[in-house]
RNA sequence: CGGGCUGUAGCGCAGCUUGGUUAGCGCGUUUGACUGGGGGUCAAAAGGUCGGCGGUUCGAAUCCGCCCAGCCCGACCA
């Protein structure tokens, strides 16, 4: 298709609004494609539409490609929806809550695990009528606590989310089957999009394994970190990244032991400060993060009610492998409840083992050496010295009811690879665009969704579900994609594939040619933005390395007196290089077809 | 939710400390002329609830109080 300049709406900008200040957040404003209506909630312009369009109908294809069907839920929840699974409580704030006039309470979908699971208990009874996958491409609302860098984080986005249904994990038609045709899917979407990425493990579903991967477009300015292995292919969030062997120390008494020291270090929770002030480095202190333990309903009261886990002063104690290890659901202990049983938070040390009632100690690997470490004091504004494991928890220390050591910390950059020995993970940023997990019954069971199986049982659905956030996406390929003039869009995500440029707008040499051209392309399956303004070349040039379409044909007095044109990638330096203008149109589509990966357009 | 900060023309900002003509500047916009290969020059013009409400005062963009909106850091993030 083409259009001209003139008669669509490209407000780009000179200066960035001064609230803008991530890549994506600033170029997409300056260059026209979104505007900020309120926090979190963006006009697409219309190139921000077209973009925004175009991840659309890759997502679309790929699902239908995959075997989904789509379908549209709607956006307005009623709160009962929520009443089952409890997720307007876990969700809490998060939740976008209107009240109609009735005084009844409806939510905006943030996501639509409820809503697809209630229409599908309305008429799906049979495991005949399983597996099933279904998607819809619809904006979510969530009320974020700080929307941050324009798309990245909204309040208002698109999200393309596909939910399966299966009655078995294992097994054709099973749940397992379609995740990894979906992980395929995905694959492929963000491949066509052109975009650099990395299929990360992330936290396990309920189900275990490797049921949950996330997809992260690698780009610097991202807010989550990656680790990779580069022999085995390894990828993992923080969350989940697992550790290869480590040394594991022996608790032992240290050679050149010293005396257990009471050393005063007022208001210094911080490990930084406190190393500072000592004179050592945090990779000799012991840093104890404690968690209480969550009692269920209905079940007997675990043996322990606190577990604090201990690693190094430089290492990041990782909730999930605290999970792990001591086998109970935990959470950070609230500050109140924990020093009123006894820790002095921001200086707890591993004594509480002893000291505190209840209380399961984790250690992890590296915090497991040879003392003497440096350790809080147990007491306000106070660490210790000296600290030696044998000496100062003894007996505790071979009881596992009330020590473990195992992995207990986030893996960082140089730790050993968990999946091939002797190479080391290393990091990467990225933006998490998508998401699929092995979701299990939980829906199912809380919404009494049960099918009958062939053995005229009642079974509760086994769910998958898969969110590729669509708006996120675009945002993310600027992040990976720009440069000091602007956006450099991929070609199958660019709003246009080339920009006409005439010199002079109204030459009726240079407006005759760039009308043949374009149409001669549109016919390929190109779109062409003409820039017909009347507007000086610097003008006209800045605006196209601003808005990023990958190829611009120049139509200029000298270019043209030879015959030629110029044709220029956005990558490429300078004018660009002279193309008569009989091959003008064929080199063009050949540009276009090779950046839209061979496929035709 | 904690910490820091900002609201003055479409965008970027000055003015506020020390209250006092008609609230300025740059960019952008409009008109005209000259120009025409990386945001050009000249001339003229339009554009403002100074975030809102209340207070102090003869007088408030400026001082005080409350509220609202927004940004950054952190916490949080299916």
């Amino acid at each position: 298709m083409v259009s001209r300049w003139t008669r669509t709406l490209i407000p780009t900008l000179r200066e960035a609004p001064a609230e803008a200040e991530s890549p994506s957040h600033v170029l997409l404003l300056r260059a026209g494609y979104i505007r900020k209506l309120g926090a979190g909630i963006y006009d697409y312009l219309p190139l921000g539409y077209r973009v925004l369009s175009k991840v659309a109908q890759i997502v679309r294809q790929e699902m239908n490609a995959a075997g989904a069907a789509e379908l549209s839920l709607p956006v307005l929840l009623p709160i009962e929806l929520y009443s089952g699974t409890r997720r307007d409580a876990d969700y809490g704030d998060l939740l976008f809550k209107v009240t109609d006039r009735k005084g009844a309470v409806a939510a905006l979908g943030p996501t639509h695990e409820e809503p697809i699971t209630e229409a599908l208990k309305g008429c799906v009874s049979s495991y005949k009528q399983l597996p099933l996958n279904v998607y819809q491409i619809q904006t979510k609302f969530r009320d974020e606590a700080r929307p941050r860098s324009g798309l990245l984080r909204g309040r208002e986005f698109l999200m393309k989310d596909a939910y399966s249904f299966h009655t078995s994990v294992d097994g054709p038609g099973g749940l397992s089957e379609t995740y990894d045709r979906m992980y395929a899917a995905y694959v492929s979407v963000f491949r066509r999009c052109g975009l650099r990425f990395t299929a990360v493990e992330a936290e396990s579903g309920p189900i275990g394994g490797s049921a949950s991967h996330e997809f992260m477009v690698d780009a610097e300015s991202g807010e989550d970190t990656v680790l990779k292995c580069a022999a085995s292919g390894y990828a993992a969030n923080v969350e989940k990244c697992e550790i290869g062997a480590r040394q594991r120390g022996s608790l032992g008494l240290a050679a050149g032991a010293q005396p257990l020291a009471e050393v005063h270090t007022p208001a210094m929770p911080g490990i930084e400060a406190v190393a500072a002030h000592l004179k050592t480095a945090p990779q000799r202190m012991l840093k104890t993060i404690v968690f209480a333990v969550l009692g269920r309903a209905g079940e007997p009261a675990p043996a322990h009610r606190w577990v604090a886990a201990t690693v190094r002063g430089d290492h990041e104690v990782n909730e999930g492998k605290v999970r792990s290890l001591s086998g109970y659901a935990v959470a950070l202990a609230d500050e109140r409840a924990a020093r009123a049983a006894g820790f002095a938070i921001g200086y707890v040390s591993p004594r509480v083992v002893g000291a505190v009632p209840g209380t399961l100690v984790l250690i992890d690997e590296d915090a497991s050496a040879d003392g003497p470490w440096v350790s809080g004091a147990d007491k306000a504004d106070h660490h210790v010295t000296g600290f030696d494991w044998r000496r100062e928890i003894g007996g505790a220390l071979d009881d596992p009811g009330r020590v473990r050591v195992g992995d207990v910390r986030n893996a960082m950059a140089g730790d050993p690879s968990p999946r091939a020995a002797g190479s080391r993970l290393e990091t990467g940023r990225g933006i998490e665009v998508g998401h699929i997990f092995k979701l299990g019954t939980k829906y199912s069971e809380a919404m009494g969704f049960r099918v009958l199986d062939e053995k005229q049982q009642q079974r509760p659905v086994i769910m998958g579900c898969y969110g590729i956030g669509v708006s996120r996406t675009m945002a993310a390929c600027v992040e990976m994609s720009h440069d000091a003039a602007g956006i450099v869009w991929p070609m199958p995500l660019a709003p246009y594939h080339v920009l006409i440029v005439p010199m002079k707008a109204e030459d009726p040499q240079q407006a005759a040619l760039a009308q043949r051209l374009s149409a001669e392309l549109a016919s390929g399956g190109v779109d062409v933005l003409i820039d017909d303004r009347d507007e000086r070349p610097g003008v006209k040039f800045k605006d196209a390395d601003l808005i990023g379409v990958p190829v611009r044909l120049t139509l200029g007095d000298k270019a043209l007196a030879a015959g030629s044109v110029e044709f220029k990638l956005r990558t490429d330096a300078g004018k660009g290089e002279l193309v008569p203008i009989a091959q003008a149109a064929e080199r063009t589509l050949a540009a276009v077809t090779a950046g839209l990966g061979g496929a035709p357009a």
